[in-house]
DNA sequence: ATATTATTTGATAATAATTATTATTTAGTA
DNA sequence: TACTAAATAATAATTATTATCAAATAATAT
């Protein structure tokens, strides 16, 4: 698993220790594509490692998320979600399957990006702008897609 | 107060009871321009209205959204807010002060709505698409203002 | 106006998600 | 191999929110 070692060294150069815990629960989130809670991580690692407790798994994520290796997504329910990409990017909500989609779309990014150029802000320094759509999977096995 | 018979009517054409402990919450999140948490609303009403418990702040809230008369949204946090804007609109959350704010754009509105138009959608039912600006507030005696 | 009744409320308990505490263990280093 | 600061497991606590249910009340009928 050439997966681990490359996520070492991600912990090792944000200055962490790169335990055990931490390359599983980062190698999790990284193989969940749908932005799993961190109860859903604790449930995924749990078959092949049984001591790690759901506290560590709470903790563990905040560590990578405050180290800038993972981001962070409230649903529209208020559960916190955890997103190995890091990269700016919108989100498809899905409200009957609380599934949280990737939406990546350079044209709209440009779109907003350049909205934002030509409007005057005031008292706000802006962090990020994002898009969030929200609607219903209409078919259960098929995927959800907007090209 | 002019106000609450206007909350009245409108409580009674969901065909809901117009109830004091309605009237009173409805009234307080259309007074709070911020999007107040239900705990928030508690302690406003509270000085007034010592009696309305929080179980039935929480619970009215609900009601009250699930009757289409506020809006809900959640903060980056997970936080729920309450919105009494019912129409389509953006928000800006500054992460330091936890305001939330509402942000107008018809510009934005018709070039996120004809970007979509232009494109496929496929196994999704959209229900709405929102943009959602995340900044600091840099003055917090000053109103943050996009135009 | 009063009685009737389905709804709503207040008090309280319960739940869900998350965070804190602390003794024990471990990764990195010497 | 030993040392030590940092991390973890187990557990308790907290926060936000929802459920329960007896008592109160708004809307309707008399
Ligand atoms: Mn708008
Ligand atoms: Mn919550
Ligand atoms: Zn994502
Ligand atoms: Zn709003």
């Amino acid at each position: 698993m050439q997966k681990l070692t490359n996520i070492k060294s991600q912990l090792k150069e944000a200055g962490l220790k790169a335990t055990h815990q931490r390359l599983v629960i980062m190698n999790a989130v990284k193989e969940m594509s749908d932005h799993p809670s961190a109860e859903k991580v604790f449930s995924s690692i749990k078959a092949n490692n049984p001591s790690i407790s759901l506290g560590t798994v709470y903790k563990t994520l905040e560590t990578l998320v405050n180290n800038g290796l993972l981001a962070k997504v409230a649903t529209r329910e208020g559960q916190m979600r955890y997103d190995p990409r890091l990269d700016n990017h919108g989100h498809i909500y899905l409200t009957n399957t609380k599934e949280l989609v990737d939406y990546y779309d350079e044209e709209l990014d440009t779109l907003i990006i350049d909205f934002f150029k030509r409007k005057r802000v005031n008292n706000l320094k802006i962090k990020n702008i994002s898009v969030r759509i929200n609607g219903e999977k209409l078919d259960s096995n098929k995927e959800v897609l907007i090209k």
